[in-house]
DNA sequence: CGGTTGACGTTACAACATTACATCGCAGAA
DNA sequence: TTCTGCGATGTAATGTTGTAACGTCAACCG
């Protein structure tokens, strides 16, 4: 397995790292934004907006439409602080924004949890392939479901 | 790339694997299924449900609903006779069915369409990284998206 | 001040998917 | 034959995911 370097974070230091990373990336670090991040970072299963939506609406006492959730997923997604499950519908927060690679997710069919691993040599690969097909501006989707260990 | 031998079938003989390998299976080639299946087997881009009841209702004269068409396409999944496109929530016709192996899709985002490669070398090691990590039963989801060599 | 821009709100709707239950036709048992 | 079980399909309703169109507001800049 390819090495490397990068920090995964948790916590307020995730946070912080988004905060960063979106600021970096030339957006604004809002209220909304920041909330909404937070929520998706208490997932260890990928959310759904509407899962989103709902936490995010009470934490704020007031009603945030699924809409708005989107767009700002749609922003994280773009800037690296978020990642989309495809085979899911749904979204997790990525654990080094700022890092840029593509990530391999493994979610169990059974409990849902979603956990990533990193193999630069494998999506280097996937990558070649596919420009070698004749594609561009590649983006791979990598995601294998299955059982997890607890699940076994 | 590693070397993998079957037919890439199409058309009529498409078909007739078809239902061999449902037949196989020990499921029904009924009247519905073989409709579905070409009319699946007719398109370039990943078909959704809808798009396929749609059609359906017209080859017959009569209202094929979306659920019937998901009820046979989960079984033409299971038998691998289709497959669906996680990231496009739609499915393909399986070019080469009895032939059991792990298919990487190239899905344009310009035009729709997709094709499909397969490396059994990169699946396989797809596979060994999730297993390592303790998942079992796996079924990798393997896609690209990006710009196809005629939309480049 | 007026004009522009970016973020967010509100409403409505479109697209994708599942659940529960009914019906139909056929094969085998009574 | 009649009954019965079963697989396939029909029907209706509902749930989930995603977008489009347009309005409001505050910040910023001439
Ligand atoms: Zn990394
Ligand atoms: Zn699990
Ligand atoms: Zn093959
Ligand atoms: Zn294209």
């Amino acid at each position: 397995m390819a090495v490397h370097n990068h920090h995964e974070h948790a916590g307020a230091s995730l946070a912080h790292a988004a905060e960063s990373a979106l600021v970096n990336a030339g957006e604004q670090w809002t209220d909304m934004r920041a909330d909404i991040f937070a929520v998706l970072a208490t997932f260890e299963k990928p959310a759904s907006a509407y899962d989103i939506a709902d936490l995010v609406s009470q934490r704020r006492g007031k009603r945030v439409a699924p809409n708005s959730v989107y767009r700002i997923l749609d922003l994280f997604v773009t800037t690296n602080l978020a990642r989309r499950v495809e085979s899911a519908n749904a979204y997790l927060a990525n654990s080094h924004p700022g890092c840029l690679h593509d990530c391999i997710f493994l979610i169990c069919d059974s409990c849902g949890t979603a956990t990533h691993i990193d193999d630069d040599t494998l999506t280097m690969n996937v990558r070649a392939a596919a420009e070698h097909a004749g594609f561009a501006e590649v983006r791979p989707v990598i995601e294998v479901r299955g059982k997890c260990a607890d699940c076994g």
